[in-house]
DNA sequence: GAGATTCTGTCACCCAATGACAGATGACCA
DNA sequence: TGGTCATCTGTCATTGGGTGACAGAATCTC
Protein backbone atom coordinates (compact mmCIF):
# COMPACT_ATOMS: atom_id res chain seq x y z
CA UNK A 1 0.00 0.00 0.00
CA UNK A 2 1.72 3.52 -0.84
CA UNK A 3 1.55 6.38 1.41
CA UNK A 4 -0.61 8.92 -0.59
CA UNK A 5 -0.44 11.47 1.90
CA UNK A 6 3.12 13.69 0.23
CA UNK A 7 1.87 12.68 -2.89
CA UNK A 8 -1.50 15.50 -2.78
CA UNK A 9 1.04 18.11 -1.64
CA UNK A 10 -0.18 19.78 1.03
CA UNK A 11 1.98 22.34 2.57
CA UNK A 12 -0.47 22.55 5.85
CA UNK A 13 0.55 18.16 6.37
CA UNK A 14 4.41 19.18 4.86
CA UNK A 15 4.82 21.70 7.42
CA UNK A 16 3.42 19.90 10.75
CA UNK A 17 5.84 17.18 11.39
CA UNK A 18 3.13 15.61 13.81
CA UNK A 19 0.48 13.81 11.66
CA UNK A 20 -1.57 11.02 12.48
CA UNK A 21 -1.29 9.46 8.74
CA UNK A 22 2.22 10.75 8.50
CA UNK A 23 4.35 7.57 9.41
CA UNK A 24 3.45 4.52 6.64
CA UNK A 25 6.19 3.79 5.68
CA UNK A 26 10.55 4.14 6.29
CA UNK A 27 11.15 5.99 2.83
CA UNK A 28 8.08 8.67 3.59
CA UNK A 29 9.22 9.18 7.39
CA UNK A 30 12.81 9.53 5.87
CA UNK A 31 12.05 12.29 3.60
CA UNK A 32 9.73 14.37 6.48
CA UNK A 33 12.80 13.86 8.61
CA UNK A 34 15.68 15.58 6.39
CA UNK A 35 12.82 17.78 5.34
CA UNK A 36 12.50 19.20 8.85
CA UNK A 37 15.94 18.83 9.72
CA UNK A 38 16.17 21.09 6.62
CA UNK A 39 14.15 23.66 7.74
CA UNK A 40 14.77 24.30 11.23
CA UNK A 41 18.55 24.64 10.22
CA UNK A 42 17.67 26.54 7.71
CA UNK A 43 15.50 28.97 10.53
CA UNK A 44 18.39 28.86 12.76
CA UNK A 45 20.65 30.34 10.26
CA UNK A 46 18.20 32.28 9.15
CA UNK A 47 17.83 33.82 12.46
CA UNK A 48 21.76 33.68 13.16
CA UNK A 49 22.81 35.69 10.57
CA UNK A 50 19.88 36.62 7.82
CA UNK A 51 18.53 35.14 5.03
CA UNK A 52 20.69 36.51 2.21
CA UNK A 53 23.85 35.97 4.44
CA UNK A 54 23.06 32.41 5.06
CA UNK A 55 24.16 30.12 1.93
CA UNK A 56 22.28 26.98 0.48
CA UNK A 57 25.57 25.47 1.07
CA UNK A 58 25.75 26.02 4.75
CA UNK A 59 22.40 24.49 5.51
CA UNK A 60 22.65 21.53 3.79
CA UNK A 61 26.44 20.91 5.80
CA UNK A 62 24.22 21.72 8.63
CA UNK A 63 22.40 18.37 8.10
CA UNK A 64 24.95 16.96 5.74
CA UNK A 65 23.01 16.72 2.97
CA UNK A 66 23.99 17.74 -0.57
CA UNK A 67 23.36 20.76 -2.16
CA UNK A 68 21.65 19.01 -5.22
CA UNK A 69 19.13 17.49 -2.40
CA UNK A 70 17.87 20.88 -1.09
CA UNK A 71 16.48 21.55 -4.28
CA UNK A 72 15.03 18.23 -4.48
CA UNK A 73 13.01 19.82 -1.73
CA UNK A 74 12.32 23.11 -1.89
CA UNK A 75 12.29 24.96 -5.64
CA UNK A 76 14.48 27.60 -4.47
CA UNK A 77 15.53 28.83 -1.22
CA UNK A 78 12.75 31.43 -0.83
CA UNK A 79 10.16 27.93 -1.00
CA UNK A 80 11.23 26.92 2.16
CA UNK A 81 10.25 30.47 4.01
CA UNK A 82 7.14 30.45 2.09
CA UNK A 83 5.94 27.19 3.28
CA UNK A 84 4.78 28.12 6.33
CA UNK A 85 2.80 30.99 4.11
CA UNK A 86 1.65 28.54 2.07
CA UNK A 87 0.23 26.51 4.76
CA UNK A 88 -1.32 29.19 5.99
CA UNK A 89 -2.82 30.24 2.32
CA UNK A 90 -4.06 26.59 2.41
CA UNK A 91 -5.84 26.27 5.62
CA UNK A 92 -7.38 29.42 4.38
CA UNK A 93 -9.28 28.38 1.73
CA UNK A 94 -10.08 24.54 3.13
CA UNK A 95 -11.94 26.84 6.09
CA UNK A 96 -13.56 29.25 3.51
CA UNK A 97 -15.07 25.87 1.70
CA UNK A 98 -16.08 24.59 4.56
CA UNK A 99 -18.55 27.71 5.01
CA UNK A 100 -22.15 27.18 4.40
CA UNK A 101 -23.58 28.62 1.50
CA UNK A 102 -25.86 30.68 4.13
CA UNK A 103 -23.36 33.47 5.09
CA UNK A 104 -22.82 36.17 2.94
CA UNK A 105 -19.75 36.69 0.53
CA UNK A 106 -17.72 39.10 3.47
CA UNK A 107 -19.39 37.01 6.72
CA UNK A 108 -17.78 33.36 5.11
CA UNK A 109 -14.57 35.22 4.54
CA UNK A 110 -14.33 36.94 7.88
CA UNK A 111 -15.40 33.60 9.72
CA UNK A 112 -12.95 31.16 6.98
CA UNK A 113 -9.73 33.85 8.38
CA UNK A 114 -10.95 33.60 12.17
CA UNK A 115 -11.17 29.32 11.84
CA UNK A 116 -8.28 29.17 9.93
CA UNK A 117 -6.08 31.09 12.95
CA UNK A 118 -7.15 28.57 15.39
CA UNK A 119 -6.17 25.73 13.00
CA UNK A 120 -2.66 26.96 13.12
CA UNK A 121 -2.05 27.17 16.62
CA UNK A 122 -3.56 24.02 18.07
CA UNK A 123 -1.05 21.76 20.40
CA UNK A 124 2.23 22.74 18.18
CA UNK A 125 2.04 25.83 20.11
CA UNK A 126 5.78 26.00 21.15
CA UNK A 127 7.61 24.97 17.94
CA UNK A 128 5.77 25.32 14.98
CA UNK A 129 4.40 29.15 16.35
CA UNK A 130 7.26 30.46 16.94
CA UNK A 131 8.31 29.62 13.13
CA UNK A 132 5.76 30.87 11.57
CA UNK A 133 6.62 34.13 13.82
CA UNK A 134 10.44 33.98 12.95
CA UNK A 135 8.84 33.42 9.46
CA UNK A 136 7.00 36.65 9.15
CA UNK A 137 10.07 38.57 10.64
CA UNK A 138 12.60 37.44 7.77
CA UNK A 139 9.74 37.94 5.17
CA UNK A 140 9.31 42.11 6.48
CA UNK A 141 12.90 42.08 6.84
CA UNK A 142 14.14 40.50 3.27
CA UNK A 143 12.75 42.02 -0.03
CA UNK A 144 13.22 38.91 -2.14
CA UNK A 145 10.96 37.19 0.62
CA UNK A 146 8.24 40.19 0.60
CA UNK A 147 8.45 39.30 -3.02
CA UNK A 148 7.60 36.02 -3.19
CA UNK A 149 5.12 36.49 -0.05
CA UNK A 150 3.40 38.83 -2.81
CA UNK A 151 3.22 36.35 -5.23
CA UNK A 152 1.42 33.62 -2.76
CA UNK A 153 -1.22 36.34 -1.98
CA UNK A 154 -1.90 36.92 -5.86
CA UNK A 155 -2.36 32.30 -6.03
CA UNK A 156 -4.57 32.90 -3.05
CA UNK A 157 -6.80 35.50 -4.49
CA UNK A 158 -6.82 33.54 -7.77
CA UNK A 159 -8.26 30.72 -5.93
CA UNK A 160 -10.44 33.15 -3.71
CA UNK A 161 -11.84 34.49 -6.95
CA UNK A 162 -12.85 31.29 -8.29
CA UNK A 163 -14.37 29.71 -4.67
CA UNK A 164 -16.58 32.54 -4.00
CA UNK A 165 -17.87 32.67 -7.60
CA UNK A 166 -18.99 28.98 -7.03
CA UNK A 167 -19.97 29.51 -4.01
CA UNK A 168 -22.15 32.67 -4.97
CA UNK A 169 -23.25 30.88 -8.56
CA UNK A 170 -21.84 33.29 -10.52
CA UNK A 171 -19.44 33.54 -13.66
CA UNK A 172 -16.13 35.04 -12.10
CA UNK A 173 -15.39 36.46 -15.93
CA UNK A 174 -18.72 38.79 -16.55
CA UNK A 175 -18.91 39.51 -12.91
CA UNK A 176 -16.75 41.51 -11.35
CA UNK A 177 -17.82 40.96 -7.79
CA UNK A 178 -15.65 37.73 -7.11
CA UNK A 179 -12.94 39.54 -8.18
CA UNK A 180 -13.36 42.75 -6.01
CA UNK A 181 -14.08 40.99 -3.14
CA UNK A 182 -11.45 38.53 -3.56
CA UNK A 183 -8.58 41.75 -4.05
CA UNK A 184 -9.74 43.62 -1.17
CA UNK A 185 -9.84 40.85 1.17
CA UNK A 186 -6.84 39.67 -0.20
CA UNK A 187 -5.21 42.91 0.27
CA UNK A 188 -6.75 43.80 3.74
CA UNK A 189 -5.62 40.87 5.13
CA UNK A 190 -1.83 41.49 4.12
CA UNK A 191 -2.23 45.28 5.09
CA UNK A 192 -2.95 43.62 8.39
CA UNK A 193 -0.22 40.91 8.37
CA UNK A 194 2.30 43.97 7.38
CA UNK A 195 1.48 45.93 10.42
CA UNK A 196 1.60 42.71 12.83
CA UNK A 197 4.56 40.62 11.62
CA UNK A 198 4.48 38.03 14.05
CA UNK A 199 4.72 39.94 16.67
CA UNK A 200 2.29 39.38 19.63
CA UNK A 201 -0.86 36.49 19.49
CA UNK A 202 -2.05 35.39 16.51
CA UNK A 203 -5.67 36.64 17.48
CA UNK A 204 -4.29 39.93 16.69
CA UNK A 205 -3.95 39.78 13.34
CA UNK A 206 -6.82 38.76 12.61
CA UNK A 207 -8.64 41.36 14.98
CA UNK A 208 -7.26 44.36 12.59
CA UNK A 209 -7.91 42.82 9.49
CA UNK A 210 -11.49 42.78 10.55
CA UNK A 211 -11.52 46.55 12.02
CA UNK A 212 -10.40 47.31 8.63
CA UNK A 213 -13.19 44.81 6.74
CA UNK A 214 -15.36 47.21 9.44
CA UNK A 215 -14.48 50.45 8.42
CA UNK A 216 -14.25 49.67 4.53
CA UNK A 217 -17.61 50.99 3.55
CA UNK A 218 -17.77 54.06 5.73
CA UNK A 219 -13.66 55.01 4.55
CA UNK A 220 -15.24 54.89 0.87
CA UNK A 221 -18.83 56.37 1.56
CA UNK A 222 -18.50 58.86 4.50
CA UNK A 223 -16.13 62.14 4.17
CA UNK A 224 -13.14 61.42 6.35
CA UNK A 225 -13.96 64.99 7.92
CA UNK B 1 26.39 74.58 -14.29
CA UNK B 2 25.22 70.57 -13.11
CA UNK B 3 22.51 68.77 -14.67
CA UNK B 4 20.02 67.51 -11.73
CA UNK B 5 17.57 65.70 -14.09
CA UNK B 6 18.98 62.53 -13.34
CA UNK B 7 20.15 62.86 -9.98
CA UNK B 8 16.07 63.42 -8.89
CA UNK B 9 15.74 59.91 -10.38
CA UNK B 10 12.80 60.11 -12.09
CA UNK B 11 11.51 57.23 -13.95
CA UNK B 12 9.57 58.88 -16.05
CA UNK B 13 12.19 61.59 -17.12
CA UNK B 14 14.42 58.33 -17.67
CA UNK B 15 12.23 56.56 -20.18
CA UNK B 16 10.96 59.07 -21.80
CA UNK B 17 14.23 59.81 -24.06
CA UNK B 18 12.84 62.93 -24.94
CA UNK B 19 12.29 65.66 -22.49
CA UNK B 20 13.52 69.06 -22.91
CA UNK B 21 15.69 69.16 -20.06
CA UNK B 22 17.17 66.00 -21.37
CA UNK B 23 20.59 68.18 -23.14
CA UNK B 24 22.46 69.72 -20.57
CA UNK B 25 25.69 68.30 -21.09
CA UNK B 26 27.68 65.27 -23.34
CA UNK B 27 28.15 63.03 -20.48
CA UNK B 28 24.56 63.29 -19.74
CA UNK B 29 23.50 62.82 -23.40
CA UNK B 30 25.74 59.47 -23.88
CA UNK B 31 24.41 58.20 -20.45
CA UNK B 32 20.78 58.74 -21.58
CA UNK B 33 21.64 57.13 -25.31
CA UNK B 34 23.49 54.09 -23.73
CA UNK B 35 20.60 53.77 -21.35
CA UNK B 36 17.96 53.74 -24.22
CA UNK B 37 19.52 51.33 -26.43
CA UNK B 38 19.86 48.97 -23.52
CA UNK B 39 16.21 49.01 -23.18
CA UNK B 40 15.49 48.86 -26.85
CA UNK B 41 17.65 45.63 -27.31
CA UNK B 42 16.25 43.89 -24.28
CA UNK B 43 12.79 44.56 -25.12
CA UNK B 44 13.32 43.37 -28.31
CA UNK B 45 15.47 40.29 -27.57
CA UNK B 46 12.82 39.53 -24.79
CA UNK B 47 9.83 39.69 -27.61
CA UNK B 48 11.86 37.63 -29.70
CA UNK B 49 13.23 34.91 -27.29
CA UNK B 50 11.20 35.63 -24.20
CA UNK B 51 12.54 36.99 -21.30
CA UNK B 52 14.01 34.32 -19.47
CA UNK B 53 15.55 32.65 -22.29
CA UNK B 54 17.50 35.63 -22.65
CA UNK B 55 20.80 36.54 -21.04
CA UNK B 56 22.29 40.26 -20.15
CA UNK B 57 25.27 38.97 -22.52
CA UNK B 58 23.36 39.10 -25.60
CA UNK B 59 21.69 42.59 -24.57
CA UNK B 60 25.16 43.89 -23.62
CA UNK B 61 26.20 42.56 -26.93
CA UNK B 62 24.19 43.87 -29.07
CA UNK B 63 24.72 47.32 -27.94
CA UNK B 64 28.65 46.39 -27.57
CA UNK B 65 28.76 47.47 -23.57
CA UNK B 66 30.17 44.86 -20.93
CA UNK B 67 27.94 43.11 -18.75
CA UNK B 68 28.82 45.32 -15.76
CA UNK B 69 27.89 48.41 -17.63
CA UNK B 70 24.78 46.82 -17.54
CA UNK B 71 24.48 46.38 -13.95
CA UNK B 72 25.48 50.04 -13.35
CA UNK B 73 22.36 51.17 -15.02
CA UNK B 74 20.27 48.65 -13.64
CA UNK B 75 20.42 46.98 -10.28
CA UNK B 76 18.84 43.77 -12.00
CA UNK B 77 17.40 42.38 -15.18
CA UNK B 78 14.27 42.52 -13.80
CA UNK B 79 14.69 46.25 -13.37
CA UNK B 80 15.03 46.88 -17.04
CA UNK B 81 11.47 46.02 -17.37
CA UNK B 82 9.94 47.43 -14.25
CA UNK B 83 11.40 50.76 -15.64
CA UNK B 84 7.84 50.99 -17.29
CA UNK B 85 5.67 50.32 -13.78
CA UNK B 86 7.93 52.54 -12.20
CA UNK B 87 7.39 55.31 -14.37
CA UNK B 88 3.68 55.07 -14.48
CA UNK B 89 3.51 54.46 -10.29
CA UNK B 90 5.32 57.82 -10.56
CA UNK B 91 3.36 59.62 -12.91
CA UNK B 92 0.20 58.32 -10.61
CA UNK B 93 1.47 60.07 -7.45
CA UNK B 94 2.22 63.17 -9.23
CA UNK B 95 -0.96 64.05 -10.67
CA UNK B 96 -2.44 62.78 -7.18
CA UNK B 97 -0.87 65.31 -5.21
CA UNK B 98 -1.64 67.79 -7.77
CA UNK B 99 -5.86 66.90 -6.87
CA UNK B 100 -7.47 69.85 -5.16
CA UNK B 101 -8.18 69.32 -1.40
CA UNK B 102 -12.20 69.76 -1.90
CA UNK B 103 -12.34 66.19 -3.70
CA UNK B 104 -13.00 63.48 -1.82
CA UNK B 105 -10.54 60.44 -1.44
CA UNK B 106 -12.09 58.17 -3.64
CA UNK B 107 -12.35 60.70 -6.53
CA UNK B 108 -9.13 62.21 -5.82
CA UNK B 109 -7.82 58.72 -6.29
CA UNK B 110 -9.97 58.17 -9.17
CA UNK B 111 -8.94 61.78 -10.97
CA UNK B 112 -5.40 61.44 -10.69
CA UNK B 113 -5.63 57.70 -12.30
CA UNK B 114 -7.61 59.24 -15.61
CA UNK B 115 -4.58 62.07 -15.82
CA UNK B 116 -1.98 59.79 -14.98
CA UNK B 117 -3.39 57.39 -18.15
CA UNK B 118 -3.35 60.65 -20.34
CA UNK B 119 0.29 61.69 -19.28
CA UNK B 120 1.52 58.54 -20.42
CA UNK B 121 -0.15 58.58 -23.74
CA UNK B 122 0.93 62.11 -25.49
CA UNK B 123 3.02 62.13 -28.79
CA UNK B 124 5.47 59.04 -27.75
CA UNK B 125 2.23 57.29 -29.27
CA UNK B 126 4.32 54.66 -31.44
CA UNK B 127 7.55 54.16 -29.33
CA UNK B 128 7.12 54.40 -25.80
CA UNK B 129 2.89 53.11 -26.21
CA UNK B 130 4.23 49.57 -27.94
CA UNK B 131 7.19 49.36 -25.60
CA UNK B 132 4.94 49.71 -22.04
CA UNK B 133 2.31 47.26 -23.91
CA UNK B 134 5.37 45.07 -24.58
CA UNK B 135 6.31 45.17 -20.70
CA UNK B 136 3.03 44.50 -19.80
CA UNK B 137 2.81 41.12 -21.63
CA UNK B 138 6.43 40.09 -21.00
CA UNK B 139 4.97 40.69 -17.06
CA UNK B 140 2.11 38.35 -17.61
CA UNK B 141 4.23 35.98 -19.00
CA UNK B 142 7.06 35.85 -16.57
CA UNK B 143 6.39 34.99 -12.75
CA UNK B 144 9.92 37.07 -11.79
CA UNK B 145 8.73 39.50 -13.27
CA UNK B 146 4.91 39.14 -11.94
CA UNK B 147 6.50 39.31 -8.27
CA UNK B 148 8.41 42.45 -9.58
CA UNK B 149 5.46 44.36 -9.87
CA UNK B 150 3.36 43.41 -7.02
CA UNK B 151 6.63 44.57 -5.33
CA UNK B 152 6.08 48.36 -7.33
CA UNK B 153 2.63 47.84 -6.24
CA UNK B 154 3.65 47.31 -2.77
CA UNK B 155 5.91 50.38 -2.50
CA UNK B 156 3.19 52.50 -4.26
CA UNK B 157 0.57 51.33 -1.62
CA UNK B 158 3.16 52.67 1.03
CA UNK B 159 3.26 55.97 -0.91
CA UNK B 160 -0.19 56.34 -1.68
CA UNK B 161 -0.85 56.03 2.66
CA UNK B 162 1.41 58.45 3.31
CA UNK B 163 -0.28 60.79 0.51
CA UNK B 164 -3.64 60.59 1.67
CA UNK B 165 -3.02 61.10 5.38
CA UNK B 166 -1.24 63.74 5.01
CA UNK B 167 -3.96 64.93 2.06
CA UNK B 168 -6.82 64.67 4.48
CA UNK B 169 -4.84 65.38 7.80
CA UNK B 170 -4.69 62.18 9.74
CA UNK B 171 -2.41 60.58 11.70
CA UNK B 172 -1.99 56.67 9.18
CA UNK B 173 -0.69 55.25 12.40
CA UNK B 174 -3.91 55.23 14.46
CA UNK B 175 -6.31 56.06 11.80
CA UNK B 176 -6.65 53.01 9.32
CA UNK B 177 -8.66 54.18 6.72
CA UNK B 178 -5.14 55.46 4.51
CA UNK B 179 -4.32 51.99 4.82
CA UNK B 180 -7.58 50.92 3.82
CA UNK B 181 -7.84 53.14 0.57
CA UNK B 182 -4.50 52.96 -0.77
CA UNK B 183 -4.69 48.89 -0.68
CA UNK B 184 -7.97 48.81 -1.78
CA UNK B 185 -7.37 51.07 -4.68
CA UNK B 186 -3.90 49.64 -5.61
CA UNK B 187 -5.33 46.34 -5.87
CA UNK B 188 -8.19 46.70 -7.58
CA UNK B 189 -6.24 48.42 -9.97
CA UNK B 190 -3.88 45.51 -10.47
CA UNK B 191 -7.14 43.67 -10.83
CA UNK B 192 -7.66 45.22 -13.32
CA UNK B 193 -4.28 45.69 -15.22
CA UNK B 194 -4.51 41.82 -14.90
CA UNK B 195 -7.68 41.59 -16.90
CA UNK B 196 -6.12 44.34 -19.84
CA UNK B 197 -2.43 43.84 -19.90
CA UNK B 198 -1.37 45.48 -22.69
CA UNK B 199 -4.22 44.71 -25.22
CA UNK B 200 -6.29 47.96 -27.05
CA UNK B 201 -6.13 51.51 -25.47
CA UNK B 202 -5.09 52.37 -22.47
CA UNK B 203 -8.51 53.82 -20.92
CA UNK B 204 -9.76 50.41 -21.00
CA UNK B 205 -7.89 49.86 -18.22
CA UNK B 206 -8.86 52.66 -15.65
CA UNK B 207 -12.63 52.39 -17.16
CA UNK B 208 -12.17 48.90 -15.71
CA UNK B 209 -10.77 49.71 -12.54
CA UNK B 210 -13.44 52.36 -12.63
CA UNK B 211 -15.97 49.84 -12.25
CA UNK B 212 -14.39 47.70 -9.38
CA UNK B 213 -14.28 50.70 -7.49
CA UNK B 214 -18.05 51.73 -8.53
CA UNK B 215 -18.96 47.78 -7.63
CA UNK B 216 -17.07 47.65 -4.85
CA UNK B 217 -19.73 49.04 -2.06
CA UNK B 218 -22.02 47.39 -3.12
CA UNK B 219 -20.25 43.75 -3.44
CA UNK B 220 -19.70 44.13 0.50
CA UNK B 221 -23.16 45.62 1.04
CA UNK B 222 -26.19 44.11 -0.68
CA UNK B 223 -26.39 40.25 -0.79
CA UNK B 224 -25.39 38.92 -4.63
CA UNK B 225 -29.01 37.18 -5.06
C1' DG C 1 45.40 72.42 -20.89
C1' DA C 2 45.68 70.62 -15.77
C1' DG C 3 43.25 68.35 -12.37
C1' DA C 4 39.29 66.45 -10.27
C1' DT C 5 34.92 63.56 -11.43
C1' DT C 6 32.71 60.20 -13.31
C1' DC C 7 31.97 56.42 -16.44
C1' DT C 8 33.53 52.10 -18.46
C1' DG C 9 35.88 47.60 -19.19
C1' DT C 10 38.33 43.78 -17.27
C1' DC C 11 39.02 40.36 -14.00
C1' DA C 12 38.00 37.45 -10.30
C1' DC C 13 34.63 35.72 -7.65
C1' DC C 14 30.19 34.13 -5.07
C1' DC C 15 25.92 31.97 -5.08
C1' DA C 16 21.54 30.07 -6.76
C1' DA C 17 19.82 26.75 -9.76
C1' DT C 18 19.57 22.79 -13.26
C1' DG C 19 20.56 18.55 -16.10
C1' DA C 20 22.66 14.07 -16.32
C1' DC C 21 24.30 10.02 -14.53
C1' DA C 22 25.51 6.45 -11.21
C1' DG C 23 25.05 4.34 -6.87
C1' DA C 24 22.46 3.58 -2.58
C1' DT C 25 18.14 2.45 -0.27
C1' DG C 26 13.53 1.26 0.65
C1' DA C 27 9.20 -1.00 -1.36
C1' DC C 28 6.99 -5.00 -3.00
C1' DC C 29 6.19 -9.64 -4.47
C1' DA C 30 7.24 -14.37 -5.09
C1' DT D 1 15.01 -14.61 1.81
C1' DG D 2 16.18 -12.75 -2.11
C1' DG D 3 15.38 -10.36 -6.38
C1' DT D 4 13.42 -6.65 -8.94
C1' DC D 5 11.64 -2.22 -9.47
C1' DA D 6 10.92 2.47 -8.08
C1' DT D 7 12.70 6.19 -5.83
C1' DC D 8 15.97 8.97 -3.42
C1' DT D 9 20.63 10.81 -3.06
C1' DG D 10 25.39 12.40 -4.17
C1' DT D 11 28.67 13.93 -7.55
C1' DC D 12 29.95 16.56 -11.34
C1' DA D 13 29.71 19.98 -14.75
C1' DT D 14 27.60 24.01 -16.21
C1' DT D 15 24.83 28.23 -16.72
C1' DG D 16 23.53 32.79 -15.47
C1' DG D 17 22.76 36.68 -12.38
C1' DG D 18 25.10 39.78 -9.58
C1' DT D 19 29.17 42.30 -6.99
C1' DG D 20 33.71 44.29 -5.46
C1' DA D 21 38.08 46.18 -6.89
C1' DC D 22 41.00 48.40 -9.82
C1' DA D 23 42.90 50.78 -13.86
C1' DG D 24 42.19 53.47 -17.77
C1' DA D 25 39.36 56.46 -20.64
C1' DA D 26 36.17 60.09 -21.18
C1' DT D 27 34.01 64.30 -19.61
C1' DC D 28 33.58 68.39 -16.78
C1' DT D 29 35.35 72.59 -14.53
C1' DC D 30 38.28 76.30 -14.14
Amino acid sequence: MTCIVNHVSSATARNSARTSASACGLRERKKRRTRDSLVTAALELFRAKGYEHTTVREITDAVEVSERTFFRYFANKEDLVMSFVVAAAEAFTVELRRRPASERPVDALRNAMRAAALTLAPEDIEREQMAYALAMHLIEATPALLAAQLMVGQNLTEQLIAIMAEREGVDPVTDPRPTIIATVFCGLMGAAGQVWRGDGDLAARTTLADRYLAELVPTFTEPWQ
